[in-house]
Parts: structure tokens; sequence; C-alpha cells
RNA sequence: GGUCCCGUAGCUCAGUUGGAUAGAGCAUCUGCCUUCUAAGCAGAGGGUCGCAGGUUCAAAUCCUGCCGGGAUCGCCA
């Protein structure tokens, strides 16, 4: 519950008075209207367009509800006045007294405020990273994955009971290309002579300590095999160091999975996820044997018409039906994806979230129609996309190249910049945008770096809370003894603004989590930060206005009853995007 | 050619799911440190929200059509 929620169901209540009374008619269905802060500040806490939304459907003047809204509300001992404005807002102002219960509300709770109540609607699947397994992980894959992160993390805050999921690409054509190149490494590390790697191979000397711990396990034993013997046996131990070592990157931006989930163990133990799904579509009427036109505008000489087994995903939204079989019989990556997500769906979810990169756009319709139709409609698949990623190093261009060496891998990035500016800056742009990463500016310790100001915002707080044990002995700056202080002299117009900001929080995390949109907590920790930052300065001018008041224990303990209240409320913010909170700055 | 994303201040970007007079940072200019951390704050200038229509009490936001930039386009993963 915010005070946002709160005046809605106020108002609701309200018109079916008034609806009782015949003030408005009887048979008038109510639509959602909006409660929101206004963005001017001179309009009140809060503006309700009720009347504006209702007017129509009412025959009535909005203006001439909104007076009857008023007179119904106002009575409220909360509500300091009420004005019908403009077209016909309801422009509602609160008592202080508002403010500081919402203070002693924030103490109360703690890190529980602005968290959503657990929900009854279904779990929850994050896909994200599902970085292939043969190699490190490079920067193109970092901000999808830390984008999944704190989605997941903001879900959980929200009261979404969610899992977290990583698809292992460990059945494709791409596993028997890393097998072949560890196998040439691990003859390499018996003392052979390999030469240069040959083209269509990986060249990564990330794949040298795979080789000897090949030899080191196996010894000579592999040498003489036949290549269909070795391949499922190095192939295996290749994917599991692989996969090892894409757990460190990920561990080294503090990101975690509930779930990996194998392509291969579709295909395993006796069981056929692929041909489960596909039977599940075919029942449906969905699959049949047919012919893809040759696209246009995309000279491609090689093209031949073949008869295949498609998927009509055009029956919901596709531009064209797909291919579930290759021309040789196989399986394509898409029926393998199907019955991912079949097998996502048998296990109880919901709701799913794929986290892509910019690249595989072209891909979402077909994921989204065969969730849709192995669902029958009952599940939603929402693909967020997250944008490339250009890199700067102080202003230029860095081009990245695997033949010139010049490859950043995730860890390079994270080492460098260090993790917590990497996953602020990550976030602090709207997923659907391009996102220029500027090695030079991440690193700067200033008021151009938003972590840093966000954090500093909370160091702050901290360091406030120390030296006022310091500058007036005695004085219990606990959470137990301020949640009963008297917050009256809480008074001034920079620290209501500051509690205003508070209770816009759970509104926030609110949309941010319906939209699946992170970047809005980033971007809300940075006015809240900034908020404090402005307060405190007013201090120096004024010294009246600072936290700490050595000779008025009661001003200081409501005001730092405020400064706790800020200072968890940009802890919760952080968690959700994954960056540590420091008590100082160093 | 199809599909998707982007276009908002000189630059980089927000804009609370359709609300009132469109915001922030950087850059430029003017102020504030014997002071609870100046890693900070206050102020000024800066706008055809790509263009043109439409929907309605209300459009940067929704719809249509253009213009510009990017991604992608049978069996790869």
């Amino acid at each position: 519950m915010n005070v946002f929620t709160e005046v809605q169901t106020r108002v609701r209540a309200a018109l079916e008075a008034l609806k009782s009374e015949g003030a408005l008619p009887a048979d008038l269905p109510l639509p959602d209207f909006e409660a929101e802060p206004p963005r001017d500040a001179s309009h009140g806490d809060i503006a309700v367009n009720a009347a504006l939304v209702l007017a129509k459907a009412a025959k009535m003047k909005p203006r001439d509800i909104a007076e009857a809204l008023k007179s119904k509300l106002e009575a409220h001992p909360d509500i300091a006045k009420i004005e019908v404005a403009g077209p016909g807002f309801l422009n509602i102002t609160f008592k202080s007294e508002v403010w500081h219960d919402l203070i002693r509300t924030i103490l109360q709770r703690g890190s529980a405020y602005g968290a959503g109540s657990e929900r009854s609607d279904g779990k929850l699947n994050v896909e994200y990273v599902s970085a292939n397994p043969t190699g490190p992980m490079h920067v193109g894959h970092c901000r999808g994955a830390v984008f999944g992160d704190a989605l997941a993390n903001l879900l959980v805050f929200a009261g979404y009971n969610v899992t977290r999921e990583y698809y292992i690409n460990d059945a494709g054509g791409q596993v028997d290309v890393l097998a072949r190149s560890a196998y040439l490494r691990y003859r390499e590390a018996l003392g052979d002579d390999i030469g240069a790697i040959p083209e269509g191979l990986y060249p990564g000397e990330y794949l040298q300590p795979v080789g000897v711990a090949l030899a080191k396990e196996h010894g000579k034993s592999l040498i003489n095999m036949p290549e269909e013997r070795w391949l499922p046996i190095v192939r295996s131990f290749a994917i599991e160091k692989m996969m090892e070592m894409i757990k460190d990157d990920l561990a080294a931006l503090n990101i975690r999975h509930d779930v990996f989930f194998s392509e291969a163990s579709l295909r395993s133990g006796g069981r056929d996820q692929i041909k489960a799904a596909i039977e599940e579509l075919r029942k449906k009427g969905l699959i049949y044997e047919g012919k893809l036109e040759k696209p246009k505008g995309h000279d491609d000489g090689e093209w031949e018409d073949r008869v295949q087994t498609l998927f009509k995903s055009t029956a919901f939204g596709d531009d064209e039906d797909r291919a579930l079989q290759k021309s040789d019989g196989s399986y394509t990556y898409f029926a393998g994806d199907a019955a991912y997500h079949y097998d996502k769906l048998q296990r109880g979810f919901r709701h799913l979230i794929n986290v892509f990169g910019a690249d595989h756009v072209g891909y979402i319709p077909r994921i989204k129609a065969v969730v849709a139709a192995l669902s029958d409609k009952a599940a939603d698949l929402d693909v967020k996309v997250v944008q490339l990623v250009r890199l700067f190093k102080a202003g230029e261009p860095y081009k990245m190249s695997k033949r010139a060496g010049t490859f950043v891998t995730l860890r390079d990035v994270v080492d460098e910049v260090g993790r917590d500016p990497v996953r602020y800056m990550m976030l602090y742009r709207k997923n659907q945008e391009t996102l220029d990463f500027d090695f030079a500016k991440v690193t700067e310790q200033s008021k151009d770096n938003p972590v840093f100001y966000v954090q500093y915002a909370h160091a702050r707080s901290a360091s406030v809370l120390r030296n006022a044990v310091e500058q007036i002995p005695g004085l219990d700056v606990s959470v137990e003894a301020l949640k009963n202080a008297d917050l009256s002299s809480l008074t001034d117009p920079g620290e209501i603004d500051l509690v205003k900001r508070l209770a816009a929080f759970p509104r926030l995390v609110d949309g941010a989590a319906s939209a699946h949109e992170p970047h809005r907590v980033a971007f809300y920790l940075y006015d809240l930060a900034s908020a404090l930052h402005s307060q405190w300065t007013r201090g120096n001018d004024s010294p009246h206005l600072r936290f700490i008041q050595s000779n008025d224990g009661v001003a200081t303990a409501a005001r730092l009853a405020l400064i706790i209240a800020t200072k968890t409320v940009i802890k919760s913010g952080l968690d959700i995007l994954g960056v540590e909170a420091p008590e100082a700055m160093r």
C-alpha cells in the first residue's frame, strides 16, 4: 500500500457513494484513473484525473464531478486541502503529519518498504545471458547479463516468484568445433607441434588449460582414438570447463542463476522433448510439410527450394512460417528452443521473460508464436531486447577484433572499471537504447558518474549518523529509538520534498516491475540522491537546516529519522540494481 | 524489399504507460569551502519533442503515412 493507491481507493469509494446518492448515474462504470504526483509542485501532492475520465460517460462537466468528489474527500483527517484545477483535476495536498507517518512507516518496514506482497498469479521465469559455452564472455554479453539480473531482482522485490535461468547451447555444431579446438590443445599439451590453429577452429588461448587438463585426466589414451570416439568425451569435458569459466565471469559481476538448462538434455536419457513439442504442435494442426519462399531483397545464389517440416507461426503474428527440421532431417536450433519453452511451460511457468541481444530481434516473433501456441495463449512471453554497447576509450571508438587481439572480455572490463560502475552504467539507460560505454568516464569519481553520486549519498547518510553520535553523546540513533521520535519539527520544504520522493518509491517499483524496466530505479535513485545532497548543502548556508543540531536533540532525532529513511530507500534501490551501498567512500 | 529499435536543449539521455507551463547531466556563463565529506550545492541562458495528418476534454506519449540512423532477414547459434 502506498499513498497513491490509498488515495485511489478512497476516490473510488467516493465515486460509489456519489452513485448511490444519485449524484452520478447509478449504472456508470468506473474505469481506471490515475492518482499521481503532479509535475508542478504547486498542484499539490497528488493529482487525480477521475473526473476527466468519467465526464463523458456520466454526461456531466468534469469540474462538476470534481467538485462533488472534493466535498466527499476533504473531510478526511489526512487532507490539508483539495482544489479543483484546470479542466477538472483534483489536486490534493496532505497535512504534514502524513509525511511524518511515512517516515515512521519506512523505519518500521526497513528493507521491506516498497516491496510488493507475494503474488499468486503464477511463477515467473527470466532467461538471460545464455552465452554459447565456447569461450569466455565478452563485453557484448555484459549488458544483457546485468539487465537480466537487475530485472530479476526487481521482480523479486515486487513480489514475484522468480526463477533465473541460463540456456546452455551445448547441442549444436559450435560445440563440436569447441571439442576439436580443445583436442588440438590436448595434443599440444602432450608435446605435439600443432602449428597454427586451422581456420574454423577457436584460436583462443583460454583453451590451453583445457588441453592440459585433458592430458592430465586421460593421458595419451585419446590420441589413437578415431574422432567419433574422442569427440563426445572431449566435448563434454570442454563444455564443463567453459561453463566453469563463464560462471566465474558472471560471479565477477555478482550474477547468479538458479537453473542452467542444457539444450542437449532435451534429448537424452530416453526422452525426446523436441519430438514431444512437435507432436503437441501437430495435434493443434500447426505443423505441415512445405516450402518457404525465398526472402526478397536478399541476394543468395545458394538458394534452393526444399520441402521441410514447418511450424505455422504466421497463425500467431509471425511474417513467415518457420523451419523445424533441416534438409538432412536434423532439427533446427528453433526446434530445440521450441522444446525448451515447452519445457518451461511444463515446469509451471506462466510468465516468461527472455533477454536477447539486438542481433536476435528477428527471432522474437517465432518464439512468441510457439509459446502462444503451446500454452494456448495462457502464458505470456516478454522478450526484452538490449541494444548494442559501443565501446569508447577517452572519447575514441574502440574497435574490437578477435584477430587483432583487441577482443575485450567481460572480465577485462570488470577488472578495469570495477563491478559497481559497470552495473550502474549498463542500467542507466533504457534497454532499447544503444549505449556508449567509455572506460574513462566510467571510472571517474564525480557527479558525471551516477554510480558514485548515488553511492556518495548513501555514504553521506551513514556519515551523518556517525557524526551525530559523536557530537551528541547519549543520543540514541537506533531505528527502534527514532521510530518513536517526535517528527513535528520536520517542516522545511527541502525536508518535505525528500519525504515525498521517498513516498514515490513503492509506486516507482510497481511501475518499473510491470514494465520490466529496471533503468527506472537507476534514474529514481539519482534524483533521490540529488535531493539529499541538496538538503545537505543548504545546511552550509543555513546552519539551522543541518541534520545535526548539537544543542537540540529532538530536532536532530527527527532529522536522523529522515536520514535513515532515505538511506533505507537508497539501499533498497541499489540492492535491486545489484550495486553496493557503501557506509563510507574511500 | 520485409520486420524490429531509435529520433526530445550544442552533446549524452530521462519523461511516472494519455495529464496541466517538456526535465536532468555534460558543455557555456555567475555565485557558494576557517562549514555535519565541495566526490557537493544554488542560479542563468539554451526546445518546431524528425515531418505531416488523425484519434479526444487533454498527445513527446496512441493510430496512419513519410524522412533520417541502426539491427536483422531460409537449414548458423
